[in-house]
DNA sequence: CTGTTAGCGCATTCAC
DNA sequence: GTGAATGCGCTAACAG
């Protein structure tokens, strides 16, 4: 396949001025511009982009980060971040952990190999003394709040939403309120745990460790949360459910099983997924489009930079 | 950053010898071994990735077309990459093309580039003869039926699966059977376009364009489908739909209006999404994370293969 | 077992 | 406006 050097020879010119025409540099005379795009069209060449990211330092490549590309919430979150790289001319390196650290970590050495620019942490498992010693070889941006730490973020207060979610449901009449999460050692996590601590002491209501659900992630841990609740001897009447697909798979069980939401058992679901919108599920949306959109800018961006996005209740049948 | 040179310095060898303890290879004598390693220590080295992908002429990145990431069909058959490339060590880059020709076109110049050793699409839309023109330049692997062309895939029968499906619907007493389809023109829905006129032939039943519903995609297409049916004097009473998301809209459309199911609509899926489990849904399996295991393994092979994958009948409720 | 040397293909400085 | 020369960092014949 021909190179930059078999253009110059085609073309009688210099490999600099096949270079300046082929990145559309000025100060090319329009004779010499156009017999190299001959030589172009002649011999079918086609630049080696990686040549060019040697030469450059640059791959014009995004490494995204996150647990499982096939949930809903990372599946909108790298739409956004999808269709801003397409916008800005990136492209996506898409690195799934399932959780293991160590693949976080291989990640991490891609931006210290190169091989991509810079990297986007959807949701980090590894511990910040880790990602420190990787500050030096690229942007890494992350989904959390990271104003106490050098790197860029879009996030949302799950403090604050998760507050909201229970002071609607208290005003709702409930007061045994429990709540499905995820991991519980996210970053996020801990805050909506605070939150429910909070909570609880300033209503003067009980803490009930079993009130409390997690490895919530999927539609199908539904069922499961309800098969635990049925062993309770006093369960919660209303739950909070921190993913709309794991809200659906309670209410589809509800459904099945004849209790009758919200009057027996309350949800409230987050992320305002589609599916809440179908099934007419009380939710509170986060903007995981927009955030994904954020976070590609601030990883092409030189300045650290912390944005947080708005959540917003939207009231539906399930409160 | 130290580069290889510096580190021949440092240990006292030559960049061969340097590049061979690095890779690990064979014959290098244990001193000057543990000298690299000591200088790579010393120096905080890390390889610089492009130089090997300029030298070696590989990139060890496949590409991977899906028109979005956040349908769950896709999601399904991106995990089944995702596993196998960690597998084989090697990184994906994902390119999105919301079913966009130009994005296809763009993944395909990849190829051509060196940036990608292969690209593996998952739903195609430009044509064959554009594709024939990228096959000097690497693997291009397919999902969908290919044996008329040079290229892998991995794929399932769409014709005789529809036809099974149709037929358990017949036979479950259906005459009035419409189907649901995300786009008219790709090559699976022709297929099945064929089965479908072929089995009311064969039964005598009459062919109604108007139960035929296209682009039914995500969940929330469901609802459309049933306003549609509702405004028909004569609506279809089963519904085959080629993706349990679109059927789980139909089936919740259905419970939230009182509409009994599978009595006065019968409802058939495609894929087995979890979704249909959990709601009951009567569907046809489609095993998408292992047509994904295998699609990426066509990716790095140098020989073309066929490989078709065997589609089963879950029975469940909605029949 | 080890080192010299020649690429890989392109970008870019500098001098003309 | 143009081109020669150098560098990007690594791999791999080839010779020894």
């Amino acid at each position: 396949m021909a190179n930059i050097k078999d253009l110059a020879k085609m073309a009688n010119v210099s490999v600099t001025t096949v270079s300046r025409v082929l990145n559309h540099h000025p100060y090319v005379s329009k004779e010499k511009r156009e017999a190299v795009w001959e030589a172009v069209k002649q011999s079918n060449y086609q630049k080696n982009i990686n040549a060019v990211h040697l030469s450059t330092g640059k791959t014009h490549l995004i490494g995204v980060v996150l647990p499982y590309s096939n949930h809903p919430y990372f599946g909108l979150l790298l739409d956004g971040i999808a269709q801003e790289a397409v916008k800005n001319n990136y492209s996506l390196v898409l690195i799934q952990t399932n959780y293991e650290e160590e693949r976080e970590i291989k990640a991490l050495d891609m931006l210290k190999h190169k091989q991509i620019d810079a990297l986007i942490i959807c949701s980090r498992i590894c511990s910040w003394s880790t990602t420190y010693s990787y500050l030096e070889y690229g942007k890494i941006v992350f989904c959390e709040d990271t104003r106490q730490h050098p790197f860029s973020s879009t996030f949302v207060d799950h403090y604050t939403s998760f507050e909201t979610a229970l002071t609607h449901l208290y005003n709702k009449g409930h007061e045994k309120i429990g709540y499905c999460i995820g991991r519980k050692q996210g970053s996020n996590s801990i805050n909506r745990a605070n939150a429910y601590r909070d909570f609880l002491t300033k209503n003067q209501l009980p803490y009930r460790h079993d009130y409390i659900f997690d490895q919530c992630l999927f539609l199908q841990d539904g069922e499961k949360v309800m098969k635990q609740m049925k062993e309770m001897k006093e369960p919660p009447a209303a739950l909070l459910v921190t993913s709309d697909q794991v809200a659906a798979g309670i209410a589809t069980y509800c459904q099945n099983n004849n209790i009758v939401i919200p009057h027996e058992l309350a949800i409230m679901g987050f992320d305002n997924d589609p599916i809440s919108k179908v099934m007419g599920i009380t939710t509170m949306e986060i903007p995981l489009v927009e955030m994904g959109k954020h976070l590609f800018i601030q990883s092409i961006q030189d300045e650290i930079t912390y944005k947080e996005m708005g959540v917003s209740l939207i009231e539906r049948n399930t409160v």
